[in-house]
RNA sequence: GCCCAGAUAGCUCAGUUGGUAGGGCAGAGGACUGAAAAUCCUCGUGUCACUGGUUCGAUUCCGGUUCUGGGCA
């Protein structure tokens, strides 16, 4: 019945359980990972942040119920964090995991944090000189985004092609890269998308009706409005976070930062917070459905958690990672 | 009760000097390989309130009706 090739074999397991935003993740994960004698790992771009609870709807420290979680706060929020970063540390976690002979979960819904990790992407590492790619912002902005785009036709057409002129970030990341390797990002990335996973994996998807997810996203924000995301952000910017940071470019920090700033009102601030985060989820699963081999978790399929959680076993079983029965 | 202004896409409005209409927002779809909670791309037929009339033809002009604002008694 098994036909895989050997090598598959010697992988090591690793489950993912990902959705978008507000789907109900994290409650999932913890039944999950007693389950399964599982460790988290978290594949969030936000919650990496100290000091960012309540607007990253973290998990709080009780309900981790002795489950260890890395990469949950373990930045300040002055520091930058990126795929390259994310993907050295959870490299360290799933060291760790694996040495204790348990198995890592990938719990979060940063996608692209999880292809990085899923399929060991190599970014081509590099200094962190970032020079080039201030020269280039600036040249953006004195002589327009189709400007810069002309420059890459020139080192990359290939390149130039699949990236819009107006996606100005990429068409710098497609040049930065040319001016670092002397290569073409379009061809490596060609050769990474090639890539096959080192492990021997679940990717699970947790999604909702749409109209059910979008209300819990506006619910969600109302929660967090009363549990005091307002004074959080204040705090923030008292203890010099400033809106050009990576922290805060998340869902909640930069639109309650405009009010703070008086560019708005709050009433209009939270309507913008909720309608962003609804395209968000929406982004997060377009990005999750070009993902190959994913399962899909489809609430209205499923009575509650539980049943959730019995139907991911099943899989887990099936792919024959060991489930450590402690009955 | 009278006068005035409106009634057009889910919302908010523009427009048609009479030839059945379009922005923004919402919503939908997509891209993404060192900012990813970021960044970017694509998608708009709806009894133009209802009803008579004028006209070859009305959402557009005229009359009436209903509704919504505002004003006057």
């Amino acid at each position: 019945m098994n036909n895989q090739p050997n090598n598959k074999m010697n992988k090591r397991p690793l489950i993912i359980l990902t959705g978008p935003t507000a789907v109900g993740k994290t409650a999932l994960s913890i039944k999950l990972a007693k389950a399964v004698n599982g460790q988290m790992i978290s594949a969030d771009s936000m919650q990496v942040y100290r000091h960012m609870d309540i607007g990253t709807a973290k998990i709080k420290p009780e309900e981790m119920q002795g489950i260890p979680h890395y990469l949950i706060d373990v930045l300040e929020p002055e520091e930058d964090f990126n795929v390259v970063r994310f993907q050295h540390m959870a490299k360290e976690a799933l060291a760790k995991i694996y040495a204790e002979g348990g198995i890592p979960i990938v719990v979060g819904g940063t996608g692209f944090y999880i292809q990085a990790l899923l399929y060991d992407i190599d970014f081509e590492e590099n200094d962190e000189d970032t020079t080039y790619r201030q020269e280039l912002q600036q040249l953006a902005e004195a002589k327009g985004a189709e400007y810069l785009h002309e420059m890459l036709k020139q080192v990359d057409p290939e390149s130039a092609q699949t990236i819009h002129a107006n996606n100005v970030k990429r068409v710098i990341r497609a040049l930065e890269f040319h001016h670092q390797t002397g290569l073409p990002i379009s061809a490596h990335n060609e050769e990474q998308r090639q890539k096959e996973s080192p492990y021997h994996f679940l990717y699970f998807v947790l999604n909702d009706d749409r109209q059910m997810l979008y209300d819990r996203i506006d619910k969600r924000i109302d929660i967090m409005l009363e549990q005091g995301l307002v004074d959080e952000v204040k705090e923030l910017v008292a203890s010099g976070c400033k809106r050009d940071m990576v922290s805060m470019q998340g869902l909640g920090y930069k639109e309650i930062l405009n009010y703070l700033e008086g560019n708005c009102t709050l009433e209009e601030s939270v309507y913008i917070l909720k309608r962003d985060t609804r395209h968000f989820a929406k982004r997060q699963l377009t990005w999750f459905k070009r993902e190959r081999e994913v399962i899909w978790l489809n609430r209205p399929d499923f009575q509650d958690d539980d049943a959730i959680l019995e139907y991911a076993l099943e899989e887990i079983r099936r792919k024959g990672i060991g489930i450590p029965t402690n009955d």
